[in-house]
RNA sequence: GUGGUUGUAGCUCAGUUGGUUAGAGCGUCGGAUUGUGGUUCCGAAGGUCGCCGGUUCGAGACCGGUCUUCCACCCCA
């Protein structure tokens, strides 16, 4: 019985076009990564539900996809709790292994797990893909590719600095020019949430306030009033919804607002040195912007939250990060300071496809095809082949002795540049007719004269 | 998880108030054209109308369910 096939919703194929432009993306970050000094790691699919659960809030557990235990899983479960139909608890005794949620939480495990060979600092860099068992729309998949980039072992706020200038570089590098990288801190939205006298609210606080270029003031406010916000405590956020001007303003008013604080102060002042080195010495293309409504990202960021915005492009970000100080300590390893960015590959794949930003020669096909006339003009062709390929030229034979339009008709469809044809006449004089397939121009060539030919760019 | 939306040939889409044998363009394959592709002309193949059920003499169309697509919310790359 035929099967009608078909993917899960939210995962997809890539044609080779596809891969093509993906690797280009890839290799470009990875080339930067490693530029910068990070070294690659990666971390199994799955891990043990105990390592994912509960690292991103009550939000993420939910989109954690689960693996059902192998064997017989319902023979553990007790007649009680399966009588009880309570999915949560249940899921604890059916499932203990999940898909990767995101990179940082098994990195984290990965740190503490390996503490006693690693050489603090570590930066290491990690491409790989992720799951979440969320509502797939615009940009948003349930199978997704992250790169990420983090230190951990440096409280250092140079790596921020780096951070802010790798973000720049990468995109620079992909022609995506004009990014918006999105800064603020963790600090001052914990001291802005003190100085208001709603610091037991901060996560509720800092949601609301994030939507602010969505949903606007009264919207924010209103958000904030049903999470149970006292209005006096609303009052005095007013002056983040009037917050603008160049960045040295913004980060003075800033100190005023948050002068009680002693967190806020720290985070004001943690801002003020990334900002101020980042301007002394410049960005290529990327615009670094103060944004004190910016607080998505997980719970655990402690410093620096990052986001990245394409310009003209309705897409969510493309990259975020931040620093966390006590991640490992969730597995036992106290005081190492981290700090990290990622890049989403496959928005960024959606914001250069619509921009229209990729190179002509990403897409990987042969330079040449050889027209294949029969067996003998065949083994004659695969020679030279075998000569191309040694310069690095990619060729290849036209398996088959089909019609020639059909032959051409291959080259023609994947864009191959050129194709050689041998027969009976060239095979006798040694020589190979080239044929460019754009101007239609052909020549009789020796095999040195069609290495050098098809070597050029 | 909530609300909405979509599904007809490989692709993009027509298909009238429910009425005989479901169409077009593009693509694919073959031919015009046996060592020359893109252009042109001729011909052909290709459909469980997402799936299951219901209403009806009759359903691609109407109703219910389900899956899928896309969008918004939640949240996030």
């Amino acid at each position: 019985m035929a099967q009608k096939p078909g993917i899960p919703k939210g995962t997809r194929d890539f044609s080779p076009e596809e891969v093509a432009k993906r690797n280009y993306i890839i290799s470009v970050i990875r080339n930067q990564f490693e530029l910068f000094g990070f070294r690659p790691i990666e971390t199994p699919s799955f891990e043990n539900s105990s390592t994912l659960m509960g690292k991103y809030g009550e939000e993420g557990d939910r989109l954690i996809f689960k693996i059902l235990n192998s064997g017989d899983f319902l023979k553990k479960v007790d007649d009680k709790l399966y009588a009880e139909k309570d999915s949560v608890k249940l899921t604890g005794k059916i499932s203990e292994k999940a898909l990767r949620y995101d990179l940082t939480v098994p990195f984290a495990r990965y740190v503490v797990q390996h503490q006693n060979e690693i050489d603090f600092p570590f930066k290491r860099y990690q491409i790989q893909p992720v799951w979440r068992a969320d509502r797939p729309q615009k940009g948003r998949f349930r199978e997704f590719y992250q790169c990420d980039a983090d230190v951990v072992g440096s409280g250092s706020l140079w790596q921020e600095v780096e951070f802010v200038q790798l973000y720049d570089t990468v995109f620079t590098a992909l022609g995506l020019r004009g990014v918006t990288i999105k800064m603020n801190n963790r600090k001052i939205l914990s001291g802005i949430a003190e100085v208001i006298g709603a610091k037991d609210k901060l996560i509720d606080f800092t949601v609301a306030l994030d939507k602010l270029d969505k949903i606007g003031e009264e919207g924010v406010k209103k958000e904030m009033q049903e999470k149970g916000i006292a209005p006096e405590a609303i009052a005095k956020v007013q002056p983040l919804f009037e917050f603008n001007g160049d960045t040295t303003e913004k980060l003075d008013r800033l100190a005023t607002l948050l002068q009680t604080s002693e967190e806020g102060t720290k985070g004001v002042e943690e801002l003020r040195f990334i900002c101020g080195s980042i301007t002394g010495t410049g960005l290529q293309s990327a615009i670094l912007d103060l944004d004190v409504t910016l607080a998505r990202g997980l719970n655990y960021y402690t410093g620096a939250i990052f986001e990245v915005s394409a310009p003209g492009v309705a897409m969510g970000s493309i990259g975020g990060g931040g620093r966390y100080d006590d991640l490992t300590g969730i597995f036992g390893l106290q005081g190492i300071s981290g700090v990290g960015i990622s890049f989403g590959l496959d928005r960024i794949y959606l914001v250069l496809e619509e921009l229209g930003l990729f190179p002509e020669t990403v897409t990987a096909t042969s330079r040449v095809l050889f027209i294949n006339f029969g067996e003998e003009e065949a083994f004659y062709s695969i020679k030279a082949l075998q000569m191309l390929r040694k310069q690095g030229i990619k060729a290849e034979l036209y398996p088959d002795n089909a019609k020639m339009k059909k032959q051409m008709q291959y080259a023609d469809k994947r864009g191959i540049p050129f194709t050689v044809l041998v027969g009976e006449e060239e095979m006798q004089k040694e020589h190979y007719t080239l044929k460019n397939m754009q101007t239609g121009e052909q020549l009789a060539v020796s095999l040195d004269a069609l290495i050098e030919r098809l070597s050029g760019a």
